[in-house]
DNA sequence: AAATACATTGCAAGCGCTTACATTTTGCGA
DNA sequence: TCGCAAAATGTAAGCGCTTGCAATGTATTT
């Protein structure tokens, strides 16, 4: 904030009329004799005015911002969605706050009273599972809030998201119909990460489907990074009888394992094939191209965005939306070899 | 914002004090005696009070949110540093709003204002040579503000960067000492960027000094996407002679090329070298791994919270940073073949 | 020309909070 | 016990904006 910044009274004095005018003009601008109007947009221009957010927002008890927590900023997977997202706010006069929570859950419930400390008129956050604290919390103030990543009938609750069960399975089936029977897993950090454990689940749960004995699977979690991911790779790769094909929870595992394979000279998909989830702007830049799950994200962010305003502005006509994943092949998933 | 929300009134009410006591136990619990503070802090416990951001804003005039443009969300360039950056503010208490410009003068002006108006208390911006417009706005306002990516001694200005021409020579007399003589370069876009136009400016600067005729070098500028960049390179690819290096102005442009050349037949480096500029991630997994300049982009992030807080609280007190870059060698530059 | 409707604009009361200043309470020395 | 400084608390005036209501001006109808 700033001493030398004009306000609604400087400007109405620059252009002769009264305060409520100057606010008539900008909030709308039709109630207001064209002549004036022009006259004011040039007082407002000539001064450089811009509203004063405190004083708007304890007049209205409306902020017009949208608050956001993601768990990380530092990889891709969010990126777009968000832009999608921000997007769409904006195209409505609306600010997005972005927080991000690294994975913690406890961070998330930091971050969303920072936010709505701040005002926000709305969240939105990843994932549908957080403790009972923060929902709670969020209960008690009636904050609109969107769910994304994730989907379930939820009637309480707003979501703009998939199955990530069944988007789980359905790459794991991929991967069984290819002829790997001798799998593993490298998951993200289950708790306290829904989609994680969705995807896990619906993955074990195809597998065991297909006949396969899933004690016979290995499975790890593990961060998401390319260091964590190649450590993994290691462990994997020392079982007997080596697996054939690694399931990858996302795509940042995924190009970690890959680049690790190749870097300790094993071919993919020759020797191992590899899958991924999300289909991050790398996967399809990485050698071998990464067969993967697509996500919709930008759909996803977009849409999100509508019905939170919507929800927001009316609140009970947010609709949840359920979206589809399909799977991309690239090449990184081919036939076992003997 | 939220019609239940608990106001200072009303926790003073259920606490039997005064409305400024409630607020002086928040902001100076010193200023209050032990036995009523409990008393309050328990009162605030029960309702669950939060201060109203708007009122506090307009009665302080102070937010605590800082601002920040970047130009472009969508790839991972600025991801680290601004997660750094904001690691950094939290710890402060401090907000920061995100805006992106999307590589656009006019967007970054809108973007700016809207900082601005939400009450920003201070602003960090990516470069330095924006259109008198928008320098006169944060001039009129007096808004504490930091240039992060570029730097320049100007007294006038706070950075926090490093040398973008200097950096650029560096990696063109690397590839000169390779042995090129035939090259490319492709760049970002120059025209109201001048992290783009310097590192050009400094190739070609270097190029000249080591006797190498400009007008041999192609010298393209297009948008930063791996699609962009395929297209120069076919561009590129159809002269004659043939470059036997491609200079990128940044990574996205880099791997964009060598992951066109390698899908057209061509070996990196063997039938050609490609370096990039920042160091994203992707740069060491892409196949081959990428010769870049190294960004200190976490040391620059949490430095600019530094000098921009600093500014913030006592004007005249932030410093400006020179940062160090370094180039980090990995396959994609090979000496030419004959 | 008077009456009516409607479009413009101004007035003034807050929105929830902080803080300078005024007032009350407390503690302590004489 | 009284007086006085210091500590604790209360009072009230804004901070910049929106908005219901009132007042004015203008056009249309009778």
């Amino acid at each position: 904030m700033n001493g030398n910044a004009p306000t609604l009274d400087d400007v109405a004095r620059a252009a002769g009329v009264s305060a409520a005018t100057i606010s008539r003009c900008i909030n709308s601008p039709d109630r207001v004799a064209e002549s004036t109007r022009r006259r004011v947009q040039d007082a407002i221009d000539r001064l450089g005015y811009t509203p004063n957010f405190g004083g708007r927002a304890l007049a209205t008890r409306r902020t017009n911002i949208v608050g956001a927590v993601i768990p990380s900023m530092a990889n891709a997977i969010f990126a777009e969605g968000i832009q999608a997202f921000q997007e769409e706010l904006s195209r409505e006069k609306v600010t997005l706050l972005i927080g991000s929570s690294n994975y913690d859950p406890d961070y998330e419930f930091e971050q969303i009273q920072t936010l709505i400390s701040h005002g926000a008129d709305g969240l939105l956050l990843v994932g549908s599972n957080r403790p009972e604290r923060t929902q709670r919390f969020l209960d008690a103030r009636r904050i609109p809030t969107m769910n994304v990543w994730c989907f379930q009938p939820d009637p309480d609750q707003l979501f703009v998201g998939f199955d990530n069960s069944r988007a789980g399975a359905d790459i794991a089936r991929l991967v069984i119909e290819y002829g790997h029977r001798n799998l593993a897993i490298v998951s993200g950090i289950c708790e306290g990460n829904d989609r994680a454990a969705d995807r896990l689940a619906g993955m074990k749960q195809a597998i065991g489907a297909e006949g396969i004995d899933l004690k016979q699977v290995t499975m790890l979690q593990t961060k998401y990074s390319f260091e964590h991911a190649a450590r993994a790779f290691d462990t994997i790769i020392a079982q007997s009888p080596r697996p054939t094909a690694i399931l990858a929870g996302n795509d940042v595992l995924a190009v970690g394992l890959i680049e690790r394979a190749r870097s300790l000279g094993f071919s993919v998909p020759g020797d191992l094939s590899v899958t991924g989830f999300d289909d991050i702007s790398v996967a399809q830049f990485v050698e071998p191209g990464l067969t993967t799950v697509r996500v919709p994200q930008v759909q996803m962010g977009q849409r999100a965005a509508e019905e939170l305003l919507a929800e927001i502005r009316h609140p009970g006509s947010g609709k949840s939306v359920e979206m589809l994943t399909h799977i991309i092949r690239r090449g990184s998933l081919g036939p076992p070899t003997a």
